[in-house]
RNA sequence: GGGAGCAUAACGCAGCGGUGAGCGUACCUGCCUUACAAGCAGGGAGUCGUGAGUUCGAAUCUCUCUGCUCCCACCA
């Protein structure tokens, strides 16, 4: 075993140790009838991102959940892969062909395919090879890609069954345009951004003299009018409802009519109504058959529609129509508006809303569906807050729009008949038409929503629609863990997708974490500058320091923040439980024990709290509570562990004739094990280091036994008499502080109590009461007598604690330090016995608070009672 | 416009009906005590955002106000 150990943490041994876990498999799991499954599906990665700091926390917080299962004993399976993220990947494409002076049609579909699978192939896997830094312990044998094979069978047999069901169609609909990208976009990839604007007053002249005046925020959208609205209950225009109007420019006749969606109190209470390209307006035209006239192309220009302003952007031909409006008199004003204008997630250019003709899934009977599950408890989302927006989402949701006229991605399996047009959707083109008999089909030229495939990812993975063996044991799987901005796009889709692909939820449970913020708690950005790249985090602190710092020091569902400080605390940390191995290590000078040795009240003490550890770590983590369960391990190392039980052992350690040596040897090392397993979770790299280190044999603490709480390792007795003696140390050392005692100064110190169980305690513990308390030597007595009038006393539970200091006494010091004390307590006592006076409190609260209460009193007075008596001592 | 959340020590957070209101950083003081100065010991620091209410009892529950944050949304 004992390995040499620098004496100084560095996390220069985590790509060995990564690369040890990986030679031996032990990220690989199987089916396996003897174990219970445990699954998560890793949230694929974009194959155009960089790791940022963000897949750290969410990566870290699977691995956590993932490694903790497995030295549970579940065959636990967390399967990595990426995702052909079809938008980001094609402007990357673009961008490039752009460089070499080319576009998209000018290469044709297939050759660009064809570099798009080089460039996935090239750059595709430079996010996993980051990730793997991390620490992640997922299985590589089954990482998938969206676009494999088996995974865009998938996404065929998926769309083919709704298609059958009804739930597919294809349907002419005013959807989310994208002039910069080119492409339709779904509701849930519009943001709303507030920008700055101008609000543009107009008038139209009335067949029959007068002008109706109106407002708008997108000037150009008047050539595509084909009404003016107002509320059928406004007097001011009841009489110009059914009078038409002559448009200026396009020289259209166009009627006024009357909509309950115009509000009279909005601007002027008339709306002008362009079917083609506004929501509202779309359905105003519905209910009133007006024509729909589309004026943009699709890179946002204008186009026929527009007559003169054909050809001219959309942005520029506003200002030519305001030009134009002014000239004829028809200009009113304009004043400037903050409104929320509705933009593209990925490029930030604004959406314009069009009619075109485009395949749709019907979203009602599939909400029906995830709604249910929710309701029943069949998934539960964490925190529980989310639950809320969950159901609103679905509650609201409309038809999602999954055609995009993009060439990276899963084409559309429909096949259009030339002969006679009939839609066929099948695995692949069909021989002939079953209508017409004809053979000569075109399969439709656009490609699926990225989120189509990633909806079925927790069970395509598993090889769906095979009913492998796979399938039917991992799914469905666990929990799910993302970012709570992504649950929309993902998570509400993968439900409802399971729930009618695979028959099943994809998950028990969701949970949700925030996302990593700078210092000033900005969002990292490139814009800003303010990103930490994880790698260069990695190759100073280590992949532990950086996991242990995101996951600690916040709850769960808040975003966190980056500290370099933090880091270093962390950082600080490892060291820690680095060198309290060292320090095992240095005195483990035996073999083995043949049995476990007696231990001593002490080693009880650690024993027992280690044994509470395990429960509180154990069920922290169950209920994804991750950061807790961290600073609960990290705070009894440090504290419990550290500061006060190797220094209290040390006496006996350092003694080699000390008999209850043995005893120290063996619970230091099976506290430290225990620790270790409950922290590997959190810091695997150092975790398994020291585990070798300190272990008998070489055995990976990987697939070693979690530990488990033993109620026969419960010593509550023992926890409260080795919190008494620290409560005696901390008085001691506060007291030398306050006195002055230089710390080299050993000085006698006379236990007196009459208390025979606390006497036989400190009697047995003396040597090692002694060694933190810097004294000299220690007397137990059940009087005071010898004791002289140059000492310093102190009132502890059950005993007083006196510390001759001869020459260092000054009494004028230390009546000030006994009337603190004694002040402190006796406001004490008053607070309790004012609660207890209370006729209420008495009556009304429970009886074992009143009891409380009234313990505390006894004992308040107790300690009072013995300070008093000190005083008197030096009067 | 609708919804959700957050205000506790200088900073970041925990506590969610009975605690002497904690933790980590930072700060002050003293220590190189043979595991660790990436450390040890000790210390100061908070009318728990405001105002009311419920209760025997409120940082904790309810409402008001104030200030932030996030999500959703088709007011021209």
């Amino acid at each position: 075993m004992k390995r040499e150990m620098e004496k100084t943490y560095s996390p220069h041994m985590e790509a060995e140790i990564y690369q040890r876990w990986i030679d031996n498999k032990y990220f690989h799991a199987e089916v396996d009838e003897s174990k219970k499954p445990y699954t998560i599906m890793m949230p694929p990665a974009n194959i155009t991102g960089q790791l940022h700091v963000g897949h750290a926390l969410t990566f870290s917080i699977q691995d956590i959940l993932i490694r903790a299962k497995r030295m549970q004993g579940y065959s636990a399976l967390w399967l990595p892969g990426t995702d052909h993220a079809s938008i980001s990947t094609e402007v990357k494409l673009v961008d490039a062909l752009a460089a070499e002076g080319l576009t998209k049609a000018d290469v044709g579909r297939e050759k660009f395919l064809e570099r798009a699978w080089k460039w996935r192939e090239d750059f595709g896997g430079i996010i996993v090879r980051q990730l793997k830094r991390i620490g992640v312990s997922c299985d590589w044998d089954r990482e998938r890609f969206t676009m494999d094979d088996g995974l865009s069978q998938a996404v065929l047999e998926a769309f083919i069954h709704l298609y059958g069901k009804g739930w597919i169609y294809r349907g002419e609909k005013l959807i989310n345009w994208c002039p910069k990208c080119k492409t339709t976009i779904s509701d849930a990839e519009v943001e709303h951004e507030d920008m700055e604007g101008i609000l543009y007053y107009f008038k139209y002249p009335i067949d029959g003299g007068g002008f109706i005046s109106f407002a708008t925020t997108r000037p150009e959208t008047i050539l595509g009018d084909t009404a003016v609205a107002v509320n059928p209950k406004d007097e001011r225009y009841a009489a110009l409802v059914g009078k038409t109007i002559a448009m200026p420019i396009v020289g259209r006749r166009i009627p006024i009519i009357a909509d309950n969606y115009v509000e009279k109190d909005f601007g002027t209470g008339v709306v002008k109504i362009t079917p083609a390209h506004d929501p509202n307006d779309f359905e105003v035209g519905e209910r009133h058959g007006l024509a729909r006239i589309n004026i943009l192309n699709d890179d946002g220009s204008m186009n026929s529609n527009a007559g003169i302003f054909e050809g001219l952007d959309r942005l520029e031909c506003r200002k030519r129509i305001t030009e134009e409006f002014k000239k004829q008199g028809l200009f009113i004003k304009t004043e400037p508006i903050t409104h929320a204008v509705g933009t593209h997630d990925r490029c930030h250019e604004a959406m314009e809303p069009m009619i075109k003709l485009q395949w749709f899934v019907k979203m009602d009977e599939l909400a029906k569906g995830a709604i249910d599950v929710y309701k029943t408890e069949k998934l539960k989302i964490f925190p529980e807050r989310y639950g809320k927006i969950y159901m609103h989402w679905l509650e609201n949701i409309r038809d999602w729009c999954i055609s995009r006229q993009l060439w990276w991605g899963h084409r559309i399996p429909a096949y259009y008949c030339q002969g006679c047009g009939r839609i066929s959707v099948e695995l692949k083109m069909p021989d002939s038409c079953p209508e017409c008999g004809c053979a000569s089909f075109k399969q439709d030229e656009d490609s699926l929503d990225t989120w189509f495939s990633s909806a079925l990812w927790p069970f395509s993975t598993l090889g769906w629609p095979q009913r492998t063996k796979e399938l039917e044991y991992f799914y469905p799987t666990d929990v799910l863990v993302t970012g709570n901005e992504i649950l929309f796009f993902w998570v509400i889709r993968m439900v409802f997708s399971g729930l009618e692909m695979a028959g099943d939820v994809p998950f028990h449970d969701v949970m949700l974490h925030g996302i990593v913020r700078d210092a000033d708690f900005r969002k990292m950005s490139k814009s800003l500058g303010n990103g930490v790249d994880p790698i260069e985090v990695i190759n100073t602190y280590g992949a532990d320091a950086l996991r242990l710092m995101l996951v600690t020091g916040n709850a769960l569902d808040s975003d966190t923040r980056f500290y370099w400080e933090r880091l270093e605390s962390s950082r600080n940390f490892l060291n820690k439980i680095w060198n309290a191995s060292r320090f095992l290590l240095m005195n483990f000078d035996i073999d083995s024990f043949d049995e476990a040795p007696d231990l001593t009240v002490i080693d009880r003490w650690i024993v027992s709290k280690a044994n509470f550890l395990i429960k509180d770590v154990t069920s922290r983590i169950d209920a994804y509570d991750i950061g807790s369960a961290a600073q609960a391990a990290y705070d009894f190392v440090w504290d419990e562990f550290c500061d006060w039980y190797i220094e209290m052992v040390k006496p006996r350690l350092y003694a080699k004739d000390d008999p209850t040596r043995p005893a120290a040897l063996w619970t230091l090392r099976s506290v430290l094990i225990s620790a270790l397993k409950l922290l590997h979770p959190f810091i695997p790299f150092v975790t398994e280091w020291i585990f070798l280190a300190v272990q008998d044999k070489e055995e990976t603490i990987m697939t070693s036994a979690w530990p488990i709480w033993d109620k026969a390792l419960d010593f509550p007795e023992e926890e409260s008499e080795v919190d008494r003696m620290k409560e005696a140390v901390r008085a001691i050392r506060n007291a030398r502080r306050e006195m002055n005692v230089p710390p080299a100064k050993r000085v006698k110190i006379i236990l007196v109590s009459a208390d025979e169980k606390a006497r036989e305690f400190f009697g047995g513990t003396k040597k090692t009461f002694a060694m933190l308390s810097g004294a000299s030597e220690v007397l137990i007595q059940s009087s005071k007598e010898g004791v002289g009038e140059d000492a310093v006393s102190l009132v502890i539970r059950d005993a007083v604690l006196y510390m001759p200091l001869e020459e260092l006494i000054d009494a004028r010091k230390e009546m000030e330090r006994l009337n603190k004390e004694r002040k402190r307590f006796e406001s004490e006592v008053e607070r309790a016995q004012k609660k207890l006076s209370n006729e209420g409190f008495i009556s009304k609260a429970p009886p074992e608070i009143v009891a409380e209460e009234r313990a505390k009193v006894s004992r308040y007075k107790d300690m009072l009672k013995r300070i008093d008596e000190q005083i008197q001592r030096l009067e």
